[in-house]
DNA sequence: CGTCGGTCGTAC
DNA sequence: GACGTACGACCGACGT
């Protein structure tokens, strides 16, 4: 077999990738753009041609041999970008880490460096592949000697050359020479562009045969300038022609790809935060140093059980067979106490060949009491799971006081995960062993049919990694100011969160049932209406095919594109407009209803309503959103419909156990009073102090009409521009929302800061403070981090600043909330009610009551609602029950 | 057959 | 390009 020899066209390609890629940066605001596009090109390389060698070729810093026969070669280039040059050093080290040489001569460029050894290479039997997308390397291309671009995929040998330019690739060279290169700065001759060298060159041969020639050209003013320029042209040749004499060595093993340094990349990856290319070269953990040990049989259970007693803090991982902890069996479980110190207790695997293993239940009975015991500390990952499988298994814990997953969603709520493995990449030196090195391969492998001794190494590892992250995230939160937050807020409310999704929500199924099958009807009649309408049938849930309906067979107008590829907007208000042209819009928007509500609502709840008791069990996520508030999935239970009539039916059908009411309290106004308070803004506070109609109040001062005289109408605009105040809306946006002028939408913006001048001066202050410190805060001291506020993009950095200015007010409001939470949950232990509180959605909770204690409930959530925060200005709840969701309001 | 980006729509 | 934060259904392209 040939061999192939790589060499890469490095300067290029941080060109590229620098441009590819626009205002990434890593958490300390050191741009990162560069050296992603070209670590990425770099690794697509390697995978896709696995070559066995490769060189890695820069241009050197300073003037090279060209800049001396030629003064302004390149005179037209601006300098590097500094943000780029800070790359530099580590786009080096990462080629480095990939055991790569990297090669660079002062006075050389890369090109001269490559085409030098590509001819060595060629004359010691190898075949050459040139990477890189500059097309002043195809006069180097040979019948061993190709180009491949990895960003467009894309390769030129000798073939591709002479059809596309019908001469060899030597002759690029001539005919660059007359044509000269305006971003090298290369004269050429004037009035002479690419295709008239090409066809002289194609013509004549070479530049020398086109001057031996010249006579013959009869174009007047082209013939001028050939021969008044032909020192130029000759000088141009010489600069666009790589030197393929530079004194190099050529030794093939100094070429060969060996293994990578996955230790160097790893660090190097992890600094720059690209988990995702961490995560492709992990540094093994070094498992020699661990204490890792399975308990086997009820002397050892007692030992592990008396020394966790004895222990101040230990932490704690269930192995299960699901990730739904409402069905979840325990496999195992596994402890740590001190550091590269684990216990794994088997009771639940199930394999040929399997060991002995201890009874789950003895097991429990076991642990139950020091699990029980709040004295006894415990640490855990995303403890809400486990403490809801133990649960279902009769033990509830108490005195947890740490949860890593917590810790890393304060430290970074915008990280995408904060999985075990996640933050043990980011805040330890090592990778965890992956789930799917323990299972083999098989994804869909339970934990119960994985062999004893490997599980014991992973479920160790997760309880170990656990405590040792909790020794390094401790400072963390505390030099951050996140520690009360930790203690007060996110810990406390894991058990509350569980309470909820344990207990669930009761639908009438039944009701369900209904509105699904007079969905169907609905649709059913409405889809041959579609259809007649469009002449033909076609699948109405695909915006493509809709696309091309309306607009390439109906010619309806096109009012807009969509935003990436495919091209025809078919969005609401899109739609809707249309709908006054033709009738098939309108029908599509019905539609559109329909199918969303069966299909997002009442066929997904029925689907995950319990079989035997209807509750719905929804999971709150505690560590997803980058403002501090929760979200729900499985399903979600905050976006359920309220607006229209049919949502409302679908809201009704969340009922609360037989003979009981459903009790409503949602905060009034609560993201306007925090910016109210925040701002000190006087109109604001004076109108939350005297509880006025806040968008009545609003248009009274933006329209200048006395509070009597606010229309409907005014108000229901005030009310927007309170909106677009608080997420930072522009005079476009406004306009839209109102279909006024963009004018009119800015003296609007401008009249409110006018009077508002308080919120004028927050959100300035707001940015200000914001680009300064990198990050934007709440009232509790939660943090974000905007490495984006600085971007050079304007877009980008608009963006961040209007990111800045929301985050406090939003996130201040979920503090509140879950601090709101956590009281409420107490008071009703406390007073031993049978009451409980089922849901969370944003600024609302819901409790299902039994009559007789509707009064003190109702009271009680608005006390502790309202008085969870002293404010400039009271906070306000508003509360109500009924025999349903919908009635609750 | 699974994954993933794009588009759309629901909530606060 | 233009209004912040979520989840999820469906489509269609793409890879195994």
């Amino acid at each position: 077999m040939k061999k192939t020899l790589y060499l890469i066209d490095g300067t290029a390609y941080i060109y590229r990738a620098y441009h590819a890629i626009r205002g990434l940066s890593n958490s300390k605001g050191f741009p990162t753009n560069a050296v992603l596009g070209f670590s990425k090109m770099l690794i697509k390389l390697i995978e896709d041609k696995k070559p066995a060698y490769v060189g890695m070729f820069f241009d050197a810093k300073g003037k090279t041999f060209r800049h001396e026969i030629y003064e302004k070669y390149k005179a037209n280039r601006p300098p590097m970008p500094e943000d780029m040059g800070l790359q530099i050093p580590y786009i080096k080290k990462i080629t480095q880490g990939f055991n790569i040489p990297v090669i660079e001569m002062t006075g050389y460029e890369a090109d001269d460096l490559i085409g030098t050894l590509a001819g060595m290479a060629e004359k010691a039997g190898f075949s050459v592949v040139m990477v890189t997308g500059d097309k002043d390397f195809l006069q180097l291309v040979t019948d061993k000697a190709i180009l491949w671009d990895p960003m467009k995929e894309k390769t030129i040998d000798i073939n591709a050359v002479r059809e596309k330019f019908g001469i060899e690739p030597r002759q690029m060279l001539d005919m660059m020479g007359l044509s000269g290169d305006t971003s090298d700065n290369i004269p050429g001759v004037p009035g002479i562009g690419q295709k008239t060298a090409l066809s002289l060159i194609q013509k004549f041969g070479t530049m020398d045969q086109v001057y031996e020639q010249v006579h013959t050209i009869t174009k007047k003013k082209q013939h001028e300038n050939l021969v008044n320029y032909k020192d130029q042209a000759l000088l141009s040749r010489e600069l666009v022609t790589i030197n393929t004499t530079v004194p190099l060595e050529f030794k093939p093993d100094d070429f060969r790809l060996q293994e990578p340094d996955t230790a160097k990349l790893s660090k190097l990856f992890r600094e720059l935060e690209f988990s995702q290319l961490q995560k492709k070269f992990p540094e093994p953990a070094d498992l020699s140093k661990k204490n890792y040990k399975s308990v086997h049989d009820s002397e050892e259970l007692s030992e592990l059980v008396r020394r966790l007693e004895s222990s101040d803090i230990f932490s704690f991982d269930t192995e299960t067979t699901s990730h739904n902890p409402m069905k979840a069996e325990i496999v195992g479980l596994s402890f740590s106490i001190r550091p590269d110190e684990g216990f794994y207790i088997p009771c639940g695997h199930f394999y040929l060949g399997m060991p002995e293993q201890l009874e789950l239940s003895p097991v429990l009975e076991s642990l139950k009491p020091v699990l029980e015991n709040p004295d006894n500390r415990k640490i855990g990952q995303n403890v809400k799971y486990d403490w809801m499988v133990l649960a279902r298994h009769g033990i509830h814990l108490r005195g947890v006081v740490f949860d890593t997953m917590l810790a890393s969603y304060l430290l970074n709520p915008s990280k995408r995960a904060h999985n075990l493995d996640q933050i043990a990449l980011d805040f330890l030196d090592h990778a965890k062993i992956s789930y799917e090195e323990v299972t083999g391969r098989d994804k869909k492998a339970l934990f119960s049919q994985i062999p004893v001794e490997s599980a014991t190494t992973y479920a160790c590892e997760d309880a170990d990694i656990a405590l040792i992250i909790c020794n390094v995230l401790t400072p963390k939160l505390e030099a951050l100011g996140l520690t009360e937050l930790m203690e007060k807020a996110e810990m406390p409310l894991v058990p509350v969160l569980m309470k909820m999704e344990m207990r669930g929500i009761c639908v009438d199924k039944d009701r369900l049932r209904e509105l699904s099958k007079s969905f169907a009807h609905q649709l059913e009649k409405i889809e041959e209406q579609i259809y007649s309408a469009a002449g033909e049938s076609f699948n109405i849930k695909s915006s493509q095919q809709l696309g091309h309906i309306l607009f390439d067979k109906l010619g309806l107008p096109v009012q807009k594109k969509t935003k990436k590829k495919t091209g025809y907007s078919t969005d609401v208000e899109v739609l809707t407009s249309l709908a006054v042209q033709h009738e098939l819009p309108a029908l599509v928007l019905r539609h559109r209803t329909l199918a969303k509500l069966k299909s997002t609502y009442t066929d997904a709840l029925l689907k995950l309503a319990d079989k035997k008791t209807g509750r719905i069990h929804t999971s709150y996520n505690q560590t997803v959103t980058v403002t501090g508030r929760l979200s729900s999935s499985d399903p979600n239970l905050q976006n359920i419909p309220i607006r229209d009539e049919e949502g409302k039916e679908i809201r009704s059908a969340f009922i609360p156990q037989e003979g009981w009411l459903l009790l409503s309290a949602d905060y009034s106004q609560i993201e306007l009073r925090i910016l109210a308070h925040c701002s000190d803004d006087e109109i604001l506070l004076q109108s939350f102090m005297e509880d006025e109609d806040i968008h009545a109040r609003t248009a009274s001062e933006v329209f200048q009409v006395p509070p009597d005289a606010v229309s409907q109408e005014l108000r229901r605009q005030a009310k927007a521009i309170n909106f677009g105040i608080i997420y930072g809306m522009s005079a476009f946006g406004l306009a839209k929302e109102l279909g006024i002028s963009r004018k009119m939408a800015k003296t609007c913006i401008d009249n409110y800061f006018a009077r508002y001048s308080g919120v004028r001066r927050f959100i300035d202050r707001t940015i200000e403070e914001a680009r300064e410190t990198r990050q934007t805060s709440t009232l509790m001291g939660r943090i974000r981090m905007l490495p984006e506020i600085r971007s050079s993009n304007s877009n980008i950095r608009k963006f961040a600043e209007r990111t800045a200015v929301n985050t406090p007010i939003q996130g201040t409001a979920a503090d509140f909330i879950k601090l709101a939470m956590i009281r409420a949950d107490d008071e009703l232990e406390k007073q031993k009610l049978q009451s409980a509180m089922l849901l969370s959605v944003h600024d609302e909770l819901v409790f299902e009551v039994p009559p007789d204690e509707l009064d003190i409930v109702q009271h009680l959530v608005k006390e502790v609602m309202e008085g969870v925060w002293k404010l400039r200005i009271p906070l306000k709840v508003n509360v109500g029950y009924g025999k349903n969701w919908a009635e609750a309001h």
